[in-house]
RNA sequence: GGUGAGGUUCCCGAGUGGCCAAAGGGAUCAGACUGUAAAUCUGACGCGCAAGCUUCGGUGGUUCGAAUCCACCCCUCACCA
């Protein structure tokens, strides 16, 4: 166990996968006051995503602990694509798409970690600041003459690269671990940093970063890797059927980001718990006891799905999906009161206006609940499909204003989990 | 630039002139069982109520008939220059 107070609970929550150096080393370093660290996010879509999470999170875990962490978004290495333990190379996008991501990430960052306290804020940095104009030549003679190929070749982030033989690493994506460990030196040097904190796939790089401080600064550095997460069941974390869960609302709902939560499997969910939440390890383990004495459904993913809400869309938008997951699965549709209808819709549920009366199969295919009409028909037939709480198995069945309740409402569903409002106009 | 191997429905992958909307597996979806779990079982899985229609990198061609044959083109990978 480490003599850090701060290591020793990220330990016991199974977030550190590797860590550079002895094992005190590390300890004592932050023990003697506060550091700065840094995780780099690289902007490869307009918004973070879960994944993105658990690093984040590591930071503000650090900044709680009295560090100042640094944000650096990758508004150069972003143009690169690190191309660690990634199968296949990457397409490049254009610089004016890349800035408005960094734009976005940068807002989403800044809700999660505190650029605004007067002890140990965080900063924002853009790699782009010192390598968009860097000179090739520079950066030849002053990084490149420091890393060897041969060594390159060898890690294991860009052998699966080197070995299948029907995929290739460009020069492009070979250099991307130059550019990251350049950035490690730099933040040394300007922000006395002194700890890149990644996901486990970012070893490689990080240690080439530790080196390369070392080389141009003479600095003693240090890395530590997140573990990735993995699922119970071997499947992927953090995708849905609809794609990857993001943090911005736009993209994916806090309805659906709750949703996301709390259908995590028993087998996942007191990990993550550990993982993702700041509720400590003592708390989550009572929480595990008491599931397991007490049959019937666990208290956990509830926990897991409000305290994540909460985190990332705030104490108003979980209360607005409390209602709305509470109405939709615990409640009687058939009882809900005109407001509770109104609220529905303002709190966010998928819903759309419609001016005519229409058939099941078509309001299936409207809505996105069926992707084709075939299909939609199928649902029907199987008796997947409810209007506000009532099976209908006639696929010939129109929705019209007697079918509303209270003159105007329709509420859909689909399986067990879909579910979408349709609003009859006048 | 040369040589070789390839590009099949979401993915992997069979299919080499009609029996192919295209085997098999995976993923996904639905139903049953449940806890909005897991496991399991059942069914669906291009579009269409149907007749039928549109698919196998692209464009032309051969043929009664092509994913399968021919020509050209595009793309991927490997090796060589």
């Amino acid at each position: 166990m480490s003599t850090n107070t701060l290591l020793s609970d990220l330990q016991a929550r199974g977030l550190i996968a590797q860590k550079s150096g002895d094992d005190d080393a590390l300890s004592e370093h932050l023990n003697q006051g506060s550091r700065t660290l840094y995780c780099g996010f690289d902007p490869t879509a307009d918004s973070l995503h879960i994944g993105h999470l658990v690093p984040l999170l590591m930071l503000k875990r650090f900044q709680l602990a009295g560090h100042k962490p640094v944000a650096l978004i990758g508004g150069a290495t972003g143009m690169i694509g690190d191309p660690s333990f990634k199968a296949t190379e990457r397409s490049l996008n254009s610089v004016e798409v890349i800035d408005q991501w960094i734009d976005s990430i940068g807002k989403q960052l800044a809700s999660i970690i505190d650029f605004d306290s007067t002890e140990n804020p965080a900063t924002l940095a853009n790699n782009r600041d010192w390598m968009g104009g860097m000179n090739i030549m520079a950066f030849l003679r002053d990084v490149g003459k420091h890393f060897s190929v041969n060594a390159m070749i060898g890690k294991e982030s860009v052998r699966q690269r080197i070995d299948r033989p029907d995929q290739g690493i460009s020069f492009t994506e070979f250099s991307y671990s130059l550019l990251q460990s350049y950035d490690f030196a730099v933040l040394n040097r300007n922000h006395d940093c002194s700890l890149q904190i990644g996901g486990n796939d970012q070893w490689g790089n990080i240690t080439a970063g530790i080196d390369l401080t070392r080389r141009l600064n003479s600095n003693q550095v240090f890395g530590m890797t997140l573990p990735l997460i993995t699922k119970a069941d071997g499947t992927k974390f953090g995708k849905t059927e609809s794609g990857a869960v993001w943090l911005d609302p736009q993209k994916t709902s806090p309805y659906a980001f709750y949703q996301f939560w709390i259908n995590t499997a028993d087998a996942d969910v007191y990990r993550f718990l550990r993982y993702y939440t700041f509720l400590s390890v003592a708390e989550i383990d009572a929480i595990e006891q008491e599931d397991q004495s007490s049959p019937g459904k666990p208290k956990a993913q509830g926990i897991l799905a409000e305290e994540m809400t909460r985190l990332v869309h705030g104490e108003a938008a979980l209360g607005q999906v409390l209602r709305i997951s509470t109405a939709l699965f615990n409640g009687d549709i058939q009882a809900l009161d005109q407001d509770a209808f109104r609220q529905l819709e303002l709190d966010g549920m998928p819903s759309s206006q419609i001016d005519n009366p229409l058939g099941i199969v078509d309001a299936l295919v409207e809505t996105g609940l069926a992707d084709s009409r075939r299909r939609a028909r199928e649902f029907v037939t199987n008796g997947a499909v409810q209007l506000n709480g009532v099976v209908i198995k006639d696929d010939a069945f129109m929705l019209g204003r007697e079918q509303t309740m209270h003159g105007r409402y329709l509420l859909i569903r689909r399986g067990k989990k879909q579910f979408h409002l349709l609003c009859l106009e006048d």
